[in-house]
DNA sequence: AGATAAATATGAACACTGTCAAGATTAAAA
DNA sequence: TTTTAATCTTGACAGTGTTCATATTTATCT
């Protein structure tokens, strides 16, 4: 009878043995660790003590810490893909493009160590078919977008020249997230890596990448 | 007396008890082990060993690991560099950026683990005023280039206008030589992170970005 | 319902990692 | 030559991811 008191003692601590849904536990957990202080903070012993549960849990959820950072990876694309999505269309191409590239810088620098983690080949098993799924998804708009500046539809990208300009409005905006965020641009402009400088100067850097056509 | 042959024995066997010159000796060990296996390889005391030393070495002449790393990141960028002076000069100011491009780009590939330590604000002190410098001095031509390209000089680069542009040439040159290597490219192209690929169609992509001018 | 099987979490172990302090060894300076 | 300073070793510490036998709970079947 006295180790059926300790039993309960013990449920009422800690909800109870099997924890329920501890792999999105784990996930949220490992979360908010990585929002907080970045892949820095994060272990995935950190994760399960966070979780509430013992440090060789996790490895039968996720094989391995590759599999867990995964989790939150695509966590974190869906979001991207939210911000993408709420910026409104508009009529003049130029204007998409500073709008969905404003989303993205400003989306990199609301949760630098998601957008750290997201792109790291080490880290995330970009071979996971949602990987794909999620990436493609949050980053259409802009492709469309870039296309439908250089007055393409989506159906001509296999064109070499289309799939070139894509790849270039890619490769410009995600090199820009990265120098903003990490400071790398600092002998260009100051205070680089600020909302206020972000939201002031980016659109007229974009301006003069994507210059708004004159509609007579 | 005994002792006294089992110390020459030691003595013949590893050099000497003092090294010399640990110091160049580690970080040459530890530029080894990334060329070889990138960063994951890396390890301190893996760094120690290969120059033969105990583990507790190099803490006495790198403060931290990310002393080391830093001299190893220091001497890639010397190394980029060396690649970028090596472009020689053409009066197609379209045609330097694609040079500059393509040495930039070429040597990410062939070092693709100094690349990916380079760049990283954990493992390498960019707070180190010599990293300022050699980084510099490795994207100094293709400020110019861009600038040139754009008609101005080099002393125009505190207007904004030109800033933007050359902050955008680097963003741009950036992003591709990731999207490229971590093939995160591979849906526009395919065997996007082969010499060869990049050799052939690098500088399409880049005649499309910064179309040669018309002197007639 | 009761016994059996499957899923789930624990806790200890292992081989790593970076860092540190005490002591041994060598080189340089007095 | 003796003393001082620099250099390296050794052993320890706390931390990491991963694995395995064991304990516990849930689900399934008779």
């Amino acid at each position: 009878m006295n180790t059926v008191k300790i039993k309960k003692e013990i449920t009422e601590k800690r909800a109870k043995y099997h924890h329920g849904d501890l792999r999105t536990a784990l996930v949220q957990a490992a979360d908010e660790i990585i929002a907080e202080g970045g892949i820095e903070a994060f272990s995935l012993r950190a994760a399960a003590k966070r979780a509430g549960v013992s440090p060789g849990a996790p490895a039968h959820h996720f094989g391995c810490v590759k599999g867990l950072l995964t989790e939150v990876a695509l966590l974190a694309f869906e979001r991207l893909g939210q911000c993408i999505e709420d910026v409104g269309h508009s009529e003049d191409t130029a204007a998409d493009i500073r709008a969905l590239s404003l989303a993205f810088v400003t989306f990199v620098l609301n949760h630098p160590g998601h957008f750290r983690l997201m792109f790291r080949n080490d880290l995330v098993d970009r071979s996971d078919p949602r990987y794909f799924q999620v990436s493609v998804k949050s980053g259409i708009r802009l492709d469309r977008a870039v296309a439908a500046y250089h007055g393409k539809s989506e159906a001509d990208l296999n064109q070499f020249e289309d799939a070139a300009d894509i790849f270039c409005g890619m490769a410009t905006l995600y090199g820009m997230a990265n120098l903003i965020l990490e400071e790398k641009a600092a002998h260009f402009f100051q205070d680089v890596a600020s909302r206020d400088f972000v939201e002031r100067e980016l659109p007229k850097v974009l301006e003069h990448l994507y210059p708004s056509k004159d509609r007579t």
